[in-house]
DNA sequence: CTTTCACTTGACGTTAACGTAAACGTCAAT
DNA sequence: ATTGACGTTTACGTTAACGTCAAGTGAAAG
């Protein structure tokens, strides 16, 4: 197996997902993210870009960062635990809920100001006919 | 016209509508709402209950208070600006694509998942055939 | 050797939406 | 007069997710 050890600087990282390098530091800080060192240099592989890419679509699907810490320990794809994985699909069914009670929520106001708007276009008809 | 001038303490509304009086006062510190005073006493009235409503609603959309103060100026309904409220319809729509796109990652994701535990679970029959 | 570049670690600042005292006023009931 | 319920202002505290310096390191390039 050649280990080609690919690895990528902070600048790279930051540059490919479009995040600040305060951003990947705050990261790593919080315990999402431990880059190697080369001395004191930071240096990522490949899997911590998975990594990153899993915090970001967490973020993207509405989680804080600290629910994406949790959401990332389940998502381990070494541990082919099936009880962790359904846990997780739980947990991304919840945010859906939330998400779809939203939407419902919009819809409703949307519904109602839409009406709204009818009937006072209507009125102005009335005015000018 | 009876001015039959119902009105409510901050007690009455924070249990009516499930706030903190700490909350009431903050609304009122960022101009979403002006009580009238009774002395020193907060007096609410009708129409401030419907302002709270409104606040409340904005929230469960996603909204900041700020959007929220916003959405409610242009909700005025006395005024019968008819370019106001397609502006407070756009601000709506362009909140539910957002919710949309929110969905949208999730079921992605979900589906995702899912696909692996079905993968996952297969595995396991291979195993124990 | 000095400049420059990329990177490092602090550490304080910021916004949102309140929480949490502290200290004081008022009115009715005991 | 004291207690208790309810209310008031002032003001510092909290969490999240970074932003924004400041000061320093290490290595390469001129």
């Amino acid at each position: 197996m050649s280990v080609s050890a690919v690895s990528y600087s902070i600048r790279d990282l930051s540059r490919d997902f479009g995040v600040t390098t305060r951003t990947l530091r705050f990261y790593e800080e919080k315990g999402l993210l431990e880059p190697q060192r080369q001395g004191h240099r930071r240096l990522y592989s490949a899997a911590d870009r998975v990594r990153l890419k899993l915090i970001l679509r967490g973020k993207r699907l509405g989680f804080s960062l600290d629910e994406s810490a949790e959401l990332i320990a389940m998502y381990d794809p070494e541990s082919n635990n099936a009880a962790q994985l359904r846990a997780l699909i739980d947990k991304i069914r919840e945010q859906q809920g939330r998400v779809e009670e939203q939407q419902r929520q919009v819809q409703l106001m949307l519904a109602d100001l839409q009406d709204w708007e009818r009937r006072s276009v209507q009125a102005l008809h009335v005015l000018n006919d």
